[in-house]
RNA sequence: GGACCAUUAGCUCAGCUGGAUAGAGCGCUGCCCUCCGAAGGCAGAGGCCAGAGGUUCGAAUCCUCUAUGGUCCGCCA
């Protein structure tokens, strides 16, 4: 149930009443017409634009029209007063049963801000896709957790939904890998090596040479590259993927796919995508212009099979092939979107970090030139996560040497605080992440807040449960407890927000509100033990309160499961 | 040279795809809390929404230009 949009079928009936009875003319187009909790309480509990929005092609004045519906809705028996504002705002009072109905229905309807948007249709998110080289670190953290409260939020909303991850174990970097894990194998062997430049020497992959050493002996050993490359690669690209699902695991992302870019190689899939762009006319060869500004230093015009991304929007084509008749990585890339497409998603989306911005509009120009513009992709860039302790930058890592590993992040302030601190920021803008903020218990620190409310509302059920005491029908009075109930009644209406425009951050920033308002709350039964929950001298009317915090609760549950973070029973 | 993202209170940031007098936390000021459910509470000050144009009943929000900051910019992924 979704009050706002309850209430926008009211006004669009009473509005086609107006037409029938002649007050308003015919065919007018309704789709404009809101239906928004005012920003100032005092300007009742909705507040409608359809006066305004209808007044110029109705040719009548806003204030007229306004006037005119304005009667028609104070007549429902769920509205208490309608008043003509402003420049021609309806603001909208609600009967107070309405919201005693709105805290039985979040209790009783398990479903209460769940949504059919998505009309089971198929989306599929990609998120992490980080290289299979070595632990996930922080930034890949963001991404991590962005991509699956997303992933959870447009579940949430009615679509069906793939969570997808690229594995980049094609190029050259996992060549880059083999190499590095040989030399922990002979190291293994007890050699002595160096790591130059352009190898891994993360501490990460002694245990992969070990393991390595343990399945091949000394097959390898003095051996060339023709010998090992191809064995090693996959061995450690095996290896380094188990790190990494072990990494999510401990973040509490599961992925439905591993989706694998060597998989494309060897099967026609990179040619067959490419032969349905040209198809199209969008492959050519030709030279690129040399980039604006300063040249690199070995510039040089060269030939390039290139994609016409600039018939679907990018700045420049991209090249496809490397002069040497070699993919280039954007190629399969495009087959792996291609095939996306083909297995009949309906819509798709990928989390980048922000240093793939560039990559955006090619991504795109890709998916439009291949789904011939039926197939919308939504590329979400996260931004850079700074780390900080106690105000300090903290950049020590116990595993990797030289960058803070996901492991570190989750070992120190654990998934549920991660997973919320992470959202608490836009993906689009830069995040400082505190270990020592993020666990503080203070009201500053928001994962503590809402987490504080939920042990709160537990706490308290905790004692009605000692006294015997049952919930009973919602009862509510005081100022105060229909604030906190017009906080839930927003509910739907903010997921509706959030999913359409992918952005779950708006889920943590709306669970701080509410559990803002229930503190606020909870703080005047300091000065009005009548506010209190727990009133063991009148269990009657303890029974009605309780009805409120059980839907706060309800709702805080609701909220963190989309988050990905498990509500606290107490606080320690 | 170009692309993308950002620019909102002293600081860190929200802001409902265009609505009324722009919000929160921190910090600041004042009061309260040492009997109550206080890992505190209440109230207040603080704003040319970077700047300039434009679109319309109405702009922090959409468009153009400018400034500042970040990310990136042909065979690395």
């Amino acid at each position: 149930m979704n009050l706002f949009a309850r209430m926008r079928d009211d006004i669009l009936a009473a509005l086609a009443d107006m037409q029938a009875a002649g007050e308003l003319p015919g065919g007018l187009d309704t789709a404009n017409v809101t239906v928004e909790p005012p920003r100032d309480p005092a300007h009742g509990d909705m507040a409608t634009n359809a006066a305004m929005v209808l007044a110029k092609p109705a040719g009548m004045k806003p204030r007229d029209i306004a006037a005119a519906l304005s009667p028609r809705l104070a007549a429902l028996d769920h509205v208490a007063g309608a008043e003509v504002a402003g420049p021609g705002f309806l603001n909208l009072r609600l009967a107070d049963s309405v919201w005693a109905d709105v805290i039985a229905t979040v209790i009783e309807d398990r479903d209460f801000g769940r949504s059919d948007m998505g009309a089971g249709q198929r989306v599929n998110v990609e998120y992490v896709s980080a290289n299979p080289t070595g632990p996930l670190h922080v930034g890949h953290t963001r991404g991590a957790v962005f991509g699956d409260a997303l992933a959870n939020l447009l579940d949430y909303t009615g679509w069906d939904v793939t969570r997808e991850y690229y594995i980049n174990d094609g190029g050259a970097q996992v060549d880059v890998l083999a190499r590095s894990v040989y030399l922990r194998y002979l190291e293994a062997h007890g050699q002595e090596v160096a790591f130059a430049d352009g190898t891994y020497p993360g501490d990460y992959l002694v245990a992969v040479g070990e393991a390595l050493k343990e399945k091949v002996g000394d097959a390898y050993v003095d051996k060339g590259e023709d010998v090992w490359l191809e064995q090693i690669r996959d061995f450690a690209t095996d290896a380094m993927m188990d790190l990494i699902r072990a990494d999510l695991a401990a973040l509490g992302v599961e992925m439905d796919k591993f989706y694998s870019e060597k998989s494309l190689y060897g099967t026609g899939r990179i040619e067959a995508a490419l032969d349905t762009l040209d198809g199209k006319g969008l492959i050519y060869v030709g030279t690129l212009e040399p980039p604006k500004g300063k040249l690199p230093d070995d510039w040089e015009a060269r030939e390039q099979t290139l994609f016409r991304s600039t018939d679907h929007g990018d700045d420049v084509d991209r090249p496809v092939k490397k002069s040497d008749g070699s993919w280039t990585y954007f190629a399969p890339d495009i087959a792996y979107h291609y095939d996306k497409i083909d297995r009949g998603f309906d819509a798709l989306i990928d989390v980048f970090g922000a240093d793939h911005g560039g990559y955006v509009k090619r991504m795109k120009a890709a998916v439009s030139a291949l789904s011939d513009g039926q197939v919308p992709l939504d590329i979400k860039l996260c931004q850079l996560v700074k780390l900080w302790k106690n105000g300090e930058p903290f950049t020590m890592s116990k595993r990797a040497g030289n960058f803070i590993t996901l492991r570190d992040v989750v070992d120190e302030v654990g998934p549920d605080v991660t997973r919320f601190t992470m959202l608490t920021r836009k993906n689009d803008a830069p995040l400082d992440f505190d270990f020592a903020k993020a666990v503080e218990q203070s009201k500053d620190n928001p994962v503590f807040y809402v987490q504080y409310a939920h042990a709160r509302i537990r706490s308290v059920e905790r004692k009605a449960d000692a006294l015997e005491i049952a919930m009973g029908p919602p009862q509510l009075s005081d100022p105060a407890e229909f604030d906190v109930a017009r906080k839930l009644a927003e509910w739907p209406r903010l997921v509706e927000i959030a999913a359409k425009n992918h952005e779950p951050h708006r889920i943590a920033f709306y669970l701080y509100d509410l559990a803002s308002s229930f503190h606020s709350l909870w703080n005047k039964g300091n000065d009005d033990p009548s506010l209190r929950i727990i009133q063991e001298d009148h269990p009657h009317v303890t029974a009605g309160k309780l009805a409120l915090p059980r839907a706060v609760a309800t709702v805080l549950t609701a909220g963190l499961g989309i988050l990905g973070v498990t509500p606290l029973e107490e606080l320690r």
